[in-house]
DNA sequence: TCGTAATCCTGCATGC
DNA sequence: TGCATGCAGGATTACG
């Protein structure tokens, strides 16, 4: 299930394979993928013609590519083509000859790329969107500046002056952007009023987490999803970021985390970071650190796994 | 205004 | 074997 290390994966193999390229024409097998996009499939095929692909962006879970009128052009993007993959989408550069997907959703019919980087063989010349359960879905957004870095109390921020999709504005932040300071998360956390999960999961409070790394991120910290957000100290807030970063940045490594094949990178490739998951899907089995067996609950329609031990269920709403 | 629960959707596993 | 049911979960919407 795709969350931000794979939706970073992803991103990167776009930004490889199609970035520079023109689309010459786009197929909408099932517009129920553009359930966000208003205008319907024709307009969105007729605003995607002819418009070159840029740098590919990412926030949390929301991946977007800047469309320009040239392969150069020096001016901002105004338009992004925007998508998300929600639990089951895959994004797959494939040749036109390739079987299509049984949940092939969108097609985007590019030219080949004449920059000077071109490699000899040619690359693939359709960038696909698939969802099985069409939980994610393709949009198509007016680009506009960064709330999150320009309301930042710290000047001279990477993102100032960044450009984001206007659908994905009330987004936070993610814990890889440097914006997301130990201070900030803190304070974050703090003025929040609920449990330490609901609050991970929350993308207006801090992006790119889901249900697996939240769980991970936890285990690590030792705080049970349970804890309430208000009573967390400065240097719980620190554990918990850097537990979140550390699970992160190790599934980054691995290529991402796939259950079911429904998360592979733009090459169908499958990640490899779920034999280092420490709690989920491991319910019964011995906690690494201290071997009491992993517990499962029902949590928000969906479930949570911690350690017992590791993570005690707070008491009056501390610990 | 904020927090919470329901909803969307399909494939797979399980039970009868 | 075939059908019904439960489960998985990210983002949005509705409700209290």
């Amino acid at each position: 299930m795709p969350e931000l290390p794979e939706v970073e994966v992803v991103r990167r193999g776009v930004d490889q394979w199609a970035a520079g390229r023109r689309i010459q024409s786009v197929v909408v097998h099932d517009d129920r993928s553009l359930r966000r996009f208003t205008e319907g499939p024709e307009v969105f095929a007729q605003q995607l013609t002819d418009k070159v692909l840029g740098q590919s962006e990412r926030r949390g879970k929301f991946l977007w590519i800047p469309l320009q009128d040239q392969p150069q052009d020096s001016d901002p993007a105004e338009l992004a083509l925007v998508i998300h993959l929600g639990m089951s989408g895959q994004v797959l550069m494939e040749n036109d000859d390739a079987p299509a997907e049984k949940h092939l959703k969108v097609t985007l019919n590019l030219e080949d790329r004449t920059t000077p980087e071109q490699p000899p063989e040619p690359l693939p010349n359709q960038l696909r969107f698939i969802d099985q359960r069409i939980f994610g879905g393709m949009q198509l957004s007016p680009l506009m500046p960064d709330a999150a870095a320009t309301g930042h109390q710290e000047t001279e921020l990477p993102e100032a002056g960044r450009l984001i999709p206007e659908v994905a504005i009330h987004i936070a932040p993610d814990p890889l952007e440097p914006v997301v300071t130990s201070e900030w998360f803190f304070q974050t956390l703090r003025r929040r009023r609920t449990g330490l999960k609901r609050a991970l999961l929350d993308q207006t409070v801090i992006s790119g987490v889901g249900n697996i790394y939240a769980d991970e991120a936890l285990w690590l910290a030792g705080m049970h999803y349970a804890r309430r957000s208000e009573t967390i100290t400065r240097s719980q807030a620190g554990r918990l970021l850097q537990g979140l970063r550390e699970v992160m940045e190790a599934a980054l490594a691995a290529g991402g985390t796939s259950f079911d094949s429904l998360y592979v990178n733009v090459n169908g490739a499958s990640g490899y970071f779920e034999r280092s998951l420490e709690v989920y899907g491991r319910s019964g089995e011995a906690c690494r650190r201290c071997q009491q067996p992993i517990r499962r609950e029902k949590f928000m329609n969906r479930s949570s796994y911690f350690c017992p031990r590791c993570q005690p269920r707070p008491r009056n709403g501390r610990w």
